[in-house]
RNA sequence: GGGAGUUUAGCUCAGUUGGUAGAGUACCUGCCUUACAAGCAGAGGGUCAUAGGUUCGAGUCCUAUAACUCCCACCA
């Protein structure tokens, strides 16, 4: 018997435990079912998860239950990504120490220790709102065998010659005092004014106007361009400019058609380097490489007097001066994009250092790129527009160099003589070369190296995450035999730095794509337009507070919602749906498990109308809520199911529940007809609705169901529609009957009567008479009807008289 | 400037191949009916963003416009 109440903390936190302790969610490597595998995201550890996290997790657990019980063998890991400057930074917080400041040991213990606390958090969260991973899979990105694979990507690319060393402008942060790639910048809208200087000719024969943002730069001038259309300015080609405050600086004037004519003053200086258009140009007309700004964002010694200051404080410091030598003739003040870090929001830099980079931007690479996207089957199929949209302006290659400390080590060193890199032998990983010396020695006989001090940038790690799960790194043949995985999902936005990467590194790698499918979710808004999001502190309702109040079931309905792949917009009405359906499942279920005490499952001989009615009705709603799971469609699935089970309360149960009240008076066959009825729906809709409620469905399983389907647990059933012999006709002729009794409760509705009321007699007109009569009970119960006439017409029925009490 | 998405009932959202506009919720009217009042039955409510076009027929297809969102480019 079910509680009369469902205890939902109680309850959820019983069926986590018995799915934990029975290894309900296990990967059977024995198994000679067909695998599905996941590529579970690793969660990036970082403060609190929040709905938005596990919006996304939720729907792709879905997808995960409905293939488990398709039948497959569930490669379901969760890991987490818990390497890098994210990490770093986040430790940095908590502990408020910077890592620089301390021996590199020691950061990394420390770091270590505070993530293997938030990896608990993180997990116990997972498990609260009902995943269904198998969590002995899980791996840290940290961890020895991630390294171990990472290092092994990277040593293979190098030998290669696909990941390369070279000494390059790029973007920096100066604040994280490392180098960061395209796809982890920003815009961001700050107020900036526009400086007008004039710049003395160096023949004396006068000034030329230019516009600029950022004075500071002065130093590290090195050049001059006007854009050679422009005739305003073509005498100016050739000649030699004094740069202001450093007259000493000479430099020359060029034209190039990357110069703007309506753009400032039409002339632009170039400095080493101011953005991505001067890296560009230093690089084509081979200027000199002038550095007015150090790692950490203060002016070198070549800025002068200016040295030693931070470049916002060189900036104001400078404007003065050219004011009060007057170079400066106008001001205006402007509010323009600037790119800045996206860890931390700071504007960033671009300076030259020397770098690892893994070639992806040759023509040939690119079109690889865009091939394999179009192999892959995107979920929805929008998203990949935003792929191909990517990959087709793609034009630097990947920086995988952080100058951070907690990461994982390049297994590099460079010889002392030769200066040649030497790589580490693949059966020594993974190795730290800081503290470590290679087995052998350079080519040029030299026995002294020098240890790389970088680390790779995290998506160099997590970007192997299909490889982690397929043991590339010790068994080569086995991973390729499990490559492609079937399924990745992740949220819109790390589509062009996850995902592409991932299919960069199998493509290089195992020559496949990571895996068959790709599964795109959007975004919690917690308004319109602002995404859900902890540091927002927007977070209406917290996630621990949703899963006390409503618990993971109603939490996982809510994540169901709507189109796959569409932002989403919170609301609690949605949760208070959710929790109606919830109420809805344990008082059907609590009522019709009452009268199935003595139910045996033996089929009856004789099965009524009605009954059949309901089963086939069931399994028109099973059909389409595979096919749209097959779609991967959980919200749609959802609805159609939730749809049918209102249904079957609100029109089957009324009628079936006559006949199991009063056998005496409709007949024991009558009763254990809709007995059979009852407990086929019941279990086959509650083996659906597990996909979406996996806590509630299961505790009615185990209470009653289990003794007859002898499976250990509702997740482990396989998807099957009811058995029931196919009839012309029997699911419109049911719904007449089902309109019949609407119209006679229509009646009492508008005319204020009570549905128990009693009805003298009705006349019903239809062209399925003998169906109809042979549900005349169902009717007469349902309705409180006495007497029924039929005719032949037109479907319609007259109410006659109220019995009066 | 380029690309993608969105616009349907007060709110949240469905609407498949073009064929009489849907659900839930809210509001309103009834109903204590022996699972559930967090329930049941019923009613009202829409110029499908705007303007054109194709078609016998357009929420759906085409063109343009507007508003909002996102990605990219611009950043001198």
């Amino acid at each position: 018997m079910l509680d009369n109440k469902y205890n939902i903390n109680e309850k959820e936190a019983k069926w986590q435990n018995f799915w934990q302790e029975k290894g309900i969610y296990k990967f059977d490597k024995n198994s000679n079912k067909p695998t599905y595998s996941i590529d579970t995201p690793p969660p990036t550890v970082s403060g609190e998860l929040h709905l938005g996290h596990i919006s996304g997790f939720t729907q792709a657990d879905m997808m995960a239950r409905f293939r488990r019980m398709q039948g497959f063998n569930m490669y379901y890991p969760l890991g987490f990504d818990n390497n890098g400057l994210p990490t770093e930074l986040l430790v940095e917080k908590k502990k408020n120490i910077r890592a620089h400041t301390l021996p590199r040991e020691e950061f990394t213990k420390i770091a270590l220790d505070l993530v293997s606390t938030y990896n608990q958090n993180y997990r116990d969260m997972m498990v609260k709102a009902g995943m269904s991973c198998d969590l002995s899979l899980g791996y840290n990105t940290i961890d020895d065998k991630s390294q171990k694979t990472s290092q092994k990507s990277f040593i293979d690319l190098a030998r290669r010659g696909i990941a390369y060393r070279e000494d390059k402008p790029g973007p920096w942060c100066c604040k994280c005092r490392t180098s960061v790639a395209a796809a982890e910048l920003e815009d961001k809208e700050l107020d900036s004014i526009f400086n007008y200087l004039n710049f003395r000719l160096a023949d004396g024969s006068g000034t030329i106007p230019i516009a600029t943002t950022r004075p500071e730069f002065l130093p590290a001038c090195v050049g001059i361009f006007v854009n050679p259309e422009d005739d305003r300015y073509k005498h100016l080609i050739g000649k030699k400019v004094k740069v202001p405050l450093f007259e000493e600086n000479e430099v020359e004037v060029r034209a190039d058609a990357k110069v703007g004519i309506d753009k400032g003053t039409g002339i632009v200086m170039c400095c080493t380097f101011g953005d991505q258009t001067d890296a560009e140009w230093w690089k084509e007309y081979h200027l000199e490489l002038k550095r007015a700004i150090d790692d950490g964002g203060k002016m070198t010694e070549i800025a002068g007097k200016y040295a030693g200051m931070k470049s916002i404080e060189a900036r104001k410091a400078i404007i003065e001066d050219l004011k009060d030598q007057g170079y400066l003739y106008k001001q205006d003040p402007i509010t323009h994009a600037v790119k800045v870090h996206e860890r931390c929001d700071e504007p960033i830099e671009f300076l030259s250092k020397k770098q690892w980079f893994i070639q992806t931007s040759t023509p040939e690479l690119k079109q690889k790129w865009i091939d394999l996207g179009n192999e892959l089957v995107w979920h929805p199929e929008s998203m990949k527009a935003r792929y191909i949209a990517w990959v087709s302006i793609l034009n630097q290659d990947w920086s995988i160099s952080r100058q951070r400390y907690f990461g994982v080590p390049f297994p590099v060193w460079y010889c002392n003589n030769c200066g040649k890199v030497k790589l580490a032998e693949i059966n020594e990983l993974p190795v730290n070369p800081l503290t470590t010396n290679p087995t052998s020695h350079c080519d040029c006989g030299c026995n002294e190296f020098t240890a790389e001090q970088d680390v790779m940038d995290t998506w160099a790690t997590s970007s192997v995450t299909p490889q982690i799960n397929t043991n590339w790194a010790e068994d080569e043949q086995e991973s390729n035999a499990k490559m492609p995985m079937s399924m990745r999902f992740c949220g819109r936005d790390i589509i062009t730095t996850w995902d592409l990467r991932t299919i960069i590194k199998s493509y290089y790698h195992q020559g496949c794509l990571p895996w068959k499918e790709l599964l795109v979710n959007g975004w919690v808004m917690a308004d319109k337009g602002v995404k859900f999001s902890k540091s927002k502190s927007n977070s209406k309702v917290s996630l621990t507070d949703a899963i006390r109040d409503y618990g993971a079931d109603v939490i996982r309905y809510w994540c169901a919602n709507g189109a796959y792949g569409r932002d989403v917009m919170f609301s609690d009405t949605g949760l208070k749906d959710g929790y109606k359906l919830l109420n809805k499942v344990w008082n059907a279920s609590k009522f019709v498990l009452s009268f199935l005490y003595d139910y045996t499952p033996e089929k009856p001989e004789n099965i009524l109308p009605m009954d059949k009615h309901i089963m086939h009705k069931f399994n028109e709603c099973f059909e389409k809520t595979y096919k749209f799971y097959e779609k991967v469609e959980m919200g749609y699935a959802k609805d159609e199911i939730e749809k049918f089970f209102w249904y079957f309360c609100d029109n089957y149960i009324e009628i079936a529940k006559n006949r199991l009240y009063k056998p005496e008076v409709y007949g024991e066959q009558a009763k254990k007809s809709a007995q059979w009825a009852c407990y086929n729906v019941l279990l086959h809709a509650l083996q659906l609705l597990s996909i979406t409620m996996p806590h509630i469905t299961e505790e009615i399983y185990q209470e009653y169901f289990k003794q007859f389907e002898k499976i250990e647990s509702i997740h482990l059933c396989e998807l099957n529609k009811i058995s029931v012999e196919a009839e012309q006709n029997i699911l419109a002729n049911g719904d007449i009957v089902v309109d019949i009794v609407g119209r006679v409760r229509q009646f009492k509705s508008l005319n204020q009567l009570s549905m128990k009321t009693e009805i003298e007699d009705i006349e019903i007109f239809c062209n399925e008479i003998e169906f109809v009569k042979s549900c005349e009970a169902d009717i007469k119960a349902v309705a409180s009807v006495k007497n029924i006439k039929y005719t032949t017409g037109e479907f319609d029925v007259k109410i006659g008289k109220v019995v009066e009490q």
